[in-house]
Parts: structure tokens; C-alpha cells; sequence
DNA sequence: TTGAAAGCGGTACCAT
DNA sequence: ATGGTACCGCTTTCAA
């Protein structure tokens, strides 16, 4: 492994120099001086080693980044912006998935604070208070956090996405029903009362575990007992993937005999039959926010707003085109991907 | 914060005492001496520290893991995959997204390194030589390598899971065509090889992009032109899903119109309208290896073995459960969980 | 069984 | 502008 010592040698100076060529900075090197060590540096192939640095200066560069399980899309598309947005500013992330049943949580932050992280990014599952968490390093909960936590919540604008579905389902001249899990905790709890407040007489309220494979069979339920809505919105993709199917089974059309709208956009829905009208909640801006709450110990932020992407599932006739306006830097990642 | 230090003087010992008590060796210390240093820490609230550790001893535990880009539901997968196995070793995943344009890979690996990770795990995507990865880390690439590679490859049995589909849809009365991507480097080249070989006289060859959008295009291109096929194995879950997409808009039954089975098998599967049958790859297995590969320098393991799950898609009339013998260890992730 | 102390490789102060 | 060096916290040798 080549190390300072060695580029200094090379370069025929001392280990202090290195540092403050490669780091430009805190102390001026000349011009002469500078190239001899980039050149030493080159020539031996010099790779910067963020472990030394970080324990003489209490700054890794690594985040910890908690997700529930990243098998749910949602929680996948939050750690892959997570990474992305972590990366563009030359942060490492180390992702824990703390497992559905809330076992190995506090393991899972142990561990990722054995490795002195800089902060921790969270999207909270569990009821459970994460008050064992007396930590020195910041933390920021995303889109969700334990009831009784102190810490900063990155939220997006629930209501407003609902109000967003509610509206454009009615310019389709449709009175949404909702549906929503089993508790009205955090941002679905959000999302559930903006509806109610907006909601006409007779609207219904329908709920399922969030489980497709039970918001499935929840739906054929409704369908059998002749009960089944003709226009929903659905507090989570998950439960959307699971009425649609159930509704394929059922032998409910999807838009003609029931429309739906979503509010967490994930990347699959996308491609579901036929695909799924959303509002996709901001994962990028909210991890921009998240990452300056840590970075600049900041107060919560503004809830930031999710967009409507008006797919099939609505009864649009003409869907948006994905991408077009899309939100984040990095938005083709869908499109004539070639994979392998 | 605490330090080794700060726990040997609430102990009334030493540094190394508290090491050896802490790490349990490499020497031996008297019950009363080990006593007080946990009692001390734990009254400290001492943590471990990997950081100095790794400095001194060259092995950080962590292992970096690099994907294309998780928001592919089979990356996403892996990627939850390694992050469970490493979990269980005590190593921690450094998650690094190469970006699907290939642009970024170098710099996601250089970054990683950084961190001075003990291996590097790689899906590898493109074409591109990894030749500039002259490191000194060990490195394995689970499911697919670049052509050019010498380093070891953890596969799964392609060829095997391309004949249980195969026969299983024989079993249904079917004699399936075939349905890739672009090119046929890597595991998707296996999978082609495994169907050519035992296909019937005018079985047909289907090539589409990876997405599911284009896949959908072309599959409804073919019911226009008449030249849809009566069944399918189909190399990517990507594909598959795009083709039900198709399907559905062009009013093809799946299965009695169409039968079809992927071999990817990732989680969404399950819950596509109507359920994908699917061949799983034995993904749990494959990390296995590759971190005994990683650990052990261990030569390339036996091709892991895939397992067929019936569901809908192939014309079976009654599913498997699934999770029923689920592979690897955290089978049930995907009943009943209860999001937020 | 215990402990003093020499590192590991950057960082940056302080002196030159 | 440059460089000697103390230091970050843990590991482990070596001596006691």
C-alpha cells in the first residue's frame, strides 16, 4: 500500500506537503513543489485512505442510511436516492436494513455507528422509540419517524399529495374513496386526513394490511359482498399492486370500472397492468433536505411537494410521458435501460 | 466520546487489558480484572470503534458492494441480499451504485476503496474491461462478469433454470419460445444456450430491450402482426413484466392465451396481474460464496441451483405458497408486513 | 496476568 | 513555503 511517506520520498519532501497538495489545503505549496508530489503521487499510484484522516479529524464521510427492508420498492428507491445523493457529495453510505420485525434494529445502528458515521438518515417502521439512540452524531428521520422521537422529521406534503389525487380523480367527475392500512401513524395518517377533510358525504374508508398479496384479497372481498368502490385513492403502492390484482382477478376493469391513484410513485408502478397513476413523493428534495438538516444541524425543513404522474390507472386517456419533467438529477433510469 | 482510555481508568487497568477483555484475547485475563473492564465500559457507555482498529490491523469489515443501479427490482434484491448476508458476519455493506450509463463505475469503486473496504462483491453491467481496478482487495463478481475479468465468478446454474422452465411448461402441454435482450453475453447468453439446445423444430427467438416499457411495445407489436406466441420462457423479470403489461393492453390472456415464466425471480413477481411463475435464482447461496470466495480466496463454488415457483403466469391452477420453502434465511418478508 | 509503548497513516500545528 | 512531529484510538508485542 503506498502511503504519504512513500509520495513524499518520492517527491523528495515531507508528509505535511502531501497533505496539504492533496487536500489543497490548509497551508500553500508552490507551484514547483506541487507537481513533484501529483506527479509522485501518480507515478506510485497514491489511493486516498479516508481511514487515518477520519480518525485524526472525527470526519468519516460515511452516512448510515436505515431502511426497514429494502425489498419493498418504496425503501429501495429511498436508498438508491439516498446513495445518489449522498455520493454527489463525496459521502460513502452504509445501508442498514433494520428487518421488518424490528429485530436487529438497535444492532443494526450499532453497527453502523462502530464504524463513526458522520450522521444517520432513518425512515422509521416500528412504533418503538429509538430512545436507546443517545447518540453523538446527528440523525434525521425521513418521511417518517417514531411518535416520540425529538429528532428532525424530512417530511413531504402528505395533504398535499392527496389533495393532488382527490382533484384529479374528481376532473375525471369521480368522488374518491381511500384506502390505508391498519393505523393512522405518521405520514399515512397525514395523508388519510386531508382526505377526510375534503371528502363528500357517503365517501368510504377501506382498509388492508399493506401486504398486496392481503390488499388483494381485502378487495375481492368488497367485490363478492358487492361492495367494491369505483374510485380510490390508496395510501401506498403496495396496497395499489395488491387491489389492482385483485381486481384482475376479480374481473374489475381498471380504469372503466375502478380508477386509482397512488402516493408513493415508486419505479414499478410504472410498469404495472395497466400502469399506475401516482403522486410521486419528492425522494430526491427530501434527501437533499435530509443531508443539510445533518450537514448544518438545520431545523425541519418545508415539506416538499410530490407531483402527479398521471398514468392508466385514472382513466387518462393520454399519459404523462415518464421523465419528462422528471424529479432529481438522475431521472433515466427507466427507459431503454439495457440491462445485463 | 469514549475511549479505551477512558474505560482502562474507570477500571483501574490498562488500554490493553481492555482490548484483550473486549475482543476476547489474544490474551487471557483474570475474571476479576474482565469484571470490572465490562463493568466500567457498559458504566462509560463505551462503543467500539472500527476506525482505529482497521487502522491497525488492515481489516475494516466492511465489503463494498457495487450494482448497476437498485432501482432494478433484481439489483435491489441483491443488494438487500448482500446487505443481510454481510450483516450476519459482523461485516458492514458499503453500497455503491455504478449508474446505468456505465458513467461513474470507476469513481464508485475508487470511492469505495477509500474506505479501505476488505472486498468488493460486483454485478457487473456493461461490456467495459474493469481493468483500471488494479487493486489489492479481493474481488468477486456474483452473476455476471465482464468478458475480459480473470477474477472469480459466483454464478448460478443458468442453464439448470432455464430447463426447469422449460420442462415445466412441457408439463403444461407447452413448448415455449424464447424471449432475451439485445445480446447474449453473461448468464442471459446461458439461459438462450439452455433453450436452443432442447427446443422443438420452429421455436422461436424473441429479442426486446430490457424494460419493460419497450418489451410491452414489442410484445404488442407481435399480437398486431399476428405472431404472438402461445408460451414463453423469458430471460428477465423486467421482460416478463412488460410483456404481461402487453398482454393486458392488447387483450392477451395470461395463460390461456399466453404461458409464461421468468427466470429471474425477483420479489415483485408475486404480485404482477396475474402472478409471475418464475424460476428464483438462489440468491441467498450466491452471496454465500462470494463472501467465502471473498474470504477464503476461495476458486469459483459450484453454479447454485434455482428453484421453480409456480404461481399463475404458467397456467398452474394452484400455486405454491410462497415462502413454503423459501431459500436462504429471512424467507418471510414479504407476508403480511405491516409498512409504517 | 498485566501494562508500557510502538505503531497504523493521515492531519495540521508550530517552528523554521 | 516547508517540514518535524504530536496526535487520533485501538492492537499487540514485549517486558515485567
Amino acid at each position: 500500500m503506498v502511503t504519504y511517506a512513500d509520495v513524499a520520498r518520492e517527491a523528495h519532501t515531507s508528509t505535511a506537503v502531501v497533505s496539504y497538495v492533496l487536500n489543497n489545503g490548509p497551508r500553500p505549496v508552490s507551484e514547483k513543489t506541487r507537481a513533484r508530489v501529483l506527479a509522485a503521487a501518480e507515478a506510485l499510484g497514491y489511493r486516498p485512505n479516508r481511514l487515518p484522516a477520519a480518525l485524526r479529524t472525527g470526519k468519516t464521510g460515511f452516512v448510515g442510511v436505515v431502511v426497514p427492508d429494502s425489498s419493498i420498492p418504496f425503501f429501495a428507491e429511498l436508498t438508491r436516492v439516498a446513495i445518489a445523493e449522498l455520493g454527489q457529495r463525496g459521502l460513502l453510505a452504509l445501508v442498514g436494513h433494520a428487518g421488518l420485525s424490528g429485530v436487529g434494529e438497535a444492532e443494526t445502528i450499532d453497527a453502523l455507528l462502530s464504524a463513526r458515521v458522520d450522521g444517520l438518515v432513518i425512515t422509521a417502521f416500528w412504533r418503538e422509540d429509538h430512545a436507546g439512540l443517545t447518540t453523538d452524531v446527528p440523525v434525521v428521520y425521513v418521511h417518517h419517524k417514531p411518535p416520540s422521537s425529538s429528532e428532525t422529521l424530512v417530511p413531504s406534503d402528505n395533504a398535499h399529495a392527496t389533495r393532488l389525487a382527490v382533484e384529479h380523480l374528481r376532473s375525471h367527475g369521480l368522488e374518491p374513496d381511500f384506502w390505508t392500512g391498519p393505523d393512522d401513524e405518521g405520514p399515512l395518517g397525514e395523508r388519510l386526513d386531508s382526505w377526510r377533510a375534503g371528502a363528500a358525504e357517503g365517501a368510504r374508508l377501506f382498509r388492508s394490511p399493506f401486504s398486496p398479496a392481503e390488499a388483494s384479497a381485502v378487495f375481492r372481498e368488497l367485490v363478492g359482498a358487492g361492495q367494491a368502490p369505483r374510485s380510490l385513492v390508496v395510501a401506498t403502492d403496495q396496497q395499489a399492486i395488491g387491489i389492482l390484482s385483485g381486481a384482475y382477478e376479480a374481473g374489475v376493469r381498471v380504469p372503466e370500472d375502478l380508477a386509482l391513484i397512488s402516493l408513493d410513485g415508486s419505479p414499478e408502478t410504472e410498469f404495472t397492468s395497466p400502469p399506475l397513476t401516482v403522486v410521486r413523493q419528492p425522494l430526491h428534495e427530501m434527501m437533499r433536505n435530509a443531508i443539510a438538516v445533518l450537514q448544518d444541524d438545520g431545523r425541519a425543513p418545508e415539506p416538499a411537494l410530490g407531483r402527479l404522474v398521471r398514468r392508466r390507472s385514472c382513466g387518462c386517456a393520454h399519459p404523462d410521458q415518464d421523465g419528462a419533467a422528471p424529479e432529481g438529477p438522475d431521472a433515466a433510469h427507466s427507459q431503454g435501460a439495457t440491462r445485463l
